[in-house]
Parts: C-alpha cells; structure tokens; sequence
DNA sequence: CCTGAATAGGCCACTTTCTGGCCTATTTCT
DNA sequence: AGAAATAGGCCAGAAAGTGGCCTATTCAGG
C-alpha cells in the first residue's frame, strides 16, 4: 500500500484490525506501507487516545482489539469508493467468475449507504471512468510498470481537477513534454489511458499510462468535463488524438 | 486549552462539534488553543477522511456535522461481500492500476463496518478463497463460458456448505459423474477451479468450473476445512488431484 | 529447557508535515 | 454597501513523524 497521512492510516489499521480480527504487526505494516516500528508507535499512539489493542506475544501472535467498541459508521473517502468500484467494474467484465454478480449488488449497496452530498461528487468521479474490454494479446504483452509515484499523483489530479504535466514517449519513441487536464480515465486490462485536454495543443489526447515518466501537478485547476469523456469515446479509435 | 497532538485535537474538535452542534471556527479555535488556520486545516482533513461537515457562510455562520437523513444502514449479505472481497483482491493482483490500492483499504473498511458476527462467518468463508496469478496464454485462449446456473450452484453449496454433483470432463475428454465437497476456489483469472474432496474416491481433486455441467446441490451437507485447502495449494502444480 | 517468533520500546539522524501569519476570494445576512 | 464568516494559497520556522538499529520480555513448541 502506498503513503498515506498517519491519520488515514489509523483509519484503515483500524479497519484491518476489524476486519482481520487479529494480525501480526510484520504483515499489517507490510499492508499499510510503514516499517514495523511506525506501526508500533501507531499502535501506542492508538492505545494512547483510549481504544483496547491487545498484544499476544511469542508465536502465532499478534494484535487485536480487545473488547469491541462500538460499530464505526462506513466512512470511506472518495479514492476508496472510486478503487472499489472499479474493481468491481472489472471484475464483471471477466465473465462467469464465482460471486461477482452479488458483487455488483454490493457495491450499489456501500454507494448508497454513503451520504447523498458525497454520493453525488462520487457518481461526477465515476462518470468520467470508462472501462473497455480486455487488451488484446499484443497489447497485453507490451504492458509497461507504472510507478507508485505516478499513479499517486495522477490520482490526486483527476480527483481534484488540477492540471498535469508529465514527459511521454510515444508510439514510434518519440519524447516530449505534456501539460494536460486530466478529464477521463479508459482502462483495457491490463493497460489504461488518460483521457485528456493537450493545454499546449488546444486538443483532445490519450496518453498511455506506462508511457509517462516525471509527473508534477501543475498550479493550475480545470473544470472537468464528461463531454469530453464521450466524444473521444465515441469516436472511437479513428480519432485523431491517439499518442 | 493547551498544545495536544493532531489526533487528539481532532478528537476533541469533533466532540464539540457534536455537542455544541454548530459554532464558528474562531471560537472553535480558541478553545482547541490553535489558530484559525490551523483549525481550518483540520477541518480539511476530517472532509477528506470521509466526516461530512458543512460551513455556512455569511453572518451567525459556522461549522457543524451535516445533517442528512436517516441513511439506509449497510447490509451486505454473505454473496455480496464476497463478490466484493474477490473483486478488489482480483484488480490488486493487476499492477499499476488507478485508485485499486485505495480500494484495497476500502474494502477493509466495508468489512469492519459489518456486525461483528456476520464478520466472523465472513472471514471464515474468505479463508477458503485463493486468488493466485493470470493465468497462461495458452490456459486464457482454452477458457470457456461458465453458465449462470451453474455458478448459482456454486455459489450455494460453497456459501452453506453443502455438498456438489456434476458431471465433469477432463482434460482428455473423459466424462465422469463426481460427487464432491467444495472445500475452497482458486482463480487464475480468467479461469478458476473448485478445490474440492471427491466424496466417491476419498481424495483431493481440483475441478476447472468451465469444465463442469449439469450441477446439481446435493442433501449431504459437509463441514469447511481451510487446511484442505491450504494443502492443495501447498502441493501446488505437483498433486495428484489434478483433473 | 532451549530456541525462535513475536510484542514492547529506547535512541538518533533524517524527512516530512504541521503551524501560524498574512493574504485574497466568495458567500450571506443586515 | 458593509460586516461577518467560510475557503484556501503561500511561506518560513517549528514540530512531528519515520526508519534503522538496538535490547528486553514473553510465549509456544520441540
């Protein structure tokens, strides 16, 4: 799991430690992305504010909670909702796998229990996702890694409508600058692309997502746009924006 | 009040937000003993962390907890989380992915936000499930459809325990009639195969689920063993119970 | 009764974040 | 129009958080 701020990793140590019911501190702080020693002053700090972790020592140990508080209410933030729905957007593309269908009733059911106000910023998010079929098999097998650091900055842009500029190489190896409004996202399995607005062009892009290198959120905000989502949907792969 | 640690004044802020109802911030602030600024960041933070607050601006404005109406309380049945469960764990296996390691901390949070004995049957039913890698080229293009009916089947016998005909044909072609226990899944997307124990040969047998036909739930019911299933996996591609 | 695994926590250099002050913009009530 | 309040950008100094390394302690199994 990536770096989050301590208080959001409270939260999911929390939530894990429900979840899991008891966990050696070497695999949760594996999950939460910190050394063991943060995870054990996270715990103190924890135990500090009031809440009951235990620690079993020795072998087969680990922590848990001792008597259980009362049932936090569901409180995810808006990246959360968006990976969780699209895991299940995908998932259902992969026809006759064991319980996804009830999974898609699942995750209607955890929109609905979010607040309206926030359901209706996320339905604006999700809006501006588009999930495609399968790469093809060509595709599939020149499928680059994506750094961590990209996919954290790329994810705050398109959540909070800043702009992003990022060096890309294209299809014939090509290297140039970009400056983009990142408006959609449109995934092939296993690869995806950014869905954008070419600030220096004046014209609509894609960028492959295993192509860009060096991101940075730039000052600038931009208003996103589920048009422009759609037209280069719609028109398909004979656009003229292909990278 | 005095200098306290981040946490601990998000704690206080908003147990007095629930029991003054609305305040403004500048007295918020003093008796949080920060600044303005700083209580404005605060609040920031409790928004992103999924806590609804809402500002009223203008004159007599200020802070308060939003007021919505009685939200439907989150009822997943067992079918749904699993779906979900297998869905986040599915895309994670799939690197690089926007949002999926935040959706990897979502689905924690949905499940530690069940009632506490629903969570414990759950996790029992989770330990069952193993996900491993994609699978083969060769295995993807050989991958046939799973009829709904089928997997209606599945998904029962293996939810309450209870046991499975079918008739099965094998990798040679060779049809047979199998009566088995549905111990555990293992998926190799986009193919996946029931660890199971064949009731009639007294042994371990891993059946690929698009090979299956004719499901029937049978009266024998059976009890659940993760170490069948962490056997199976553990003897991997060498076993026996290859079909 | 010894060994290995696990929790518990001190110390320290290095980063990162937080904080407060100052600023502007925007909304709302009188 | 004017005052009051939320909203948030920017910056330099202050205060944490973090990871690595260390030791102590407890517990289960052979």
């Amino acid at each position: 799991m990536s770096k989050r701020p301590r208080a959001e990793r409270h939260d999911a140590l929390l939530a894990q430690l429900r979840a899991r019911g008891s966990a050696p501190m070497r695999e949760l702080a594996e999950e939460l992305g910190v050394s063991t020693r943060t995870l054990r002053r996270d715990v103190a700090t924890l135990r500090a504010r009031g809440l009951d972790i235990e620690g079993d020592r020795g072998r087969g140990g680990g922590i848990r909670f001792a008597r259980y508080a009362p049932l936090p209410p569901l409180r995810l933030d808006e990246a959360e909702a968006v990976g969780l729905w699209l895991s299940v957007q995908l998932s259902r593309r992969v026809a006759g796998l064991p319980f996804s269908r009830a999974g898609g009733g699942g995750i209607q059911k955890v929109l609905a229990a979010l607040p309206e106000e926030r359901r209706w910023q996320l339905r604006r998010l999700l809006d501006r996702i588009v999930v495609g079929p399968a790469a093809s098999a060509s595709l599939r097998a020149s499928a680059g890694p994506v750094a961590d650091t990209l996919l954290d900055a790329f994810e705050r842009c398109f959540r909070d409508q800043v702009c992003l500029g990022f060096s890309y190489t294209d299809r014939v190896g090509a290297r140039s600058q970009r400056r983009i409004e990142p408006h959609g996202i449109y995934v092939e399995l296993p690869v995806w692309y950014i869905l954008a607005v070419d600030l220096d062009k004046s014209a609509q892009r894609m960028f492959r997502m295993d192509r860009i290198a060096n991101p940075r959120p730039l000052a600038q905000r931009f208003e996103p746009s589920r048009a422009v989502v759609e037209e280069m949907m719609a028109r398909g792969a004979g656009g003229s924006w292909r990278t």
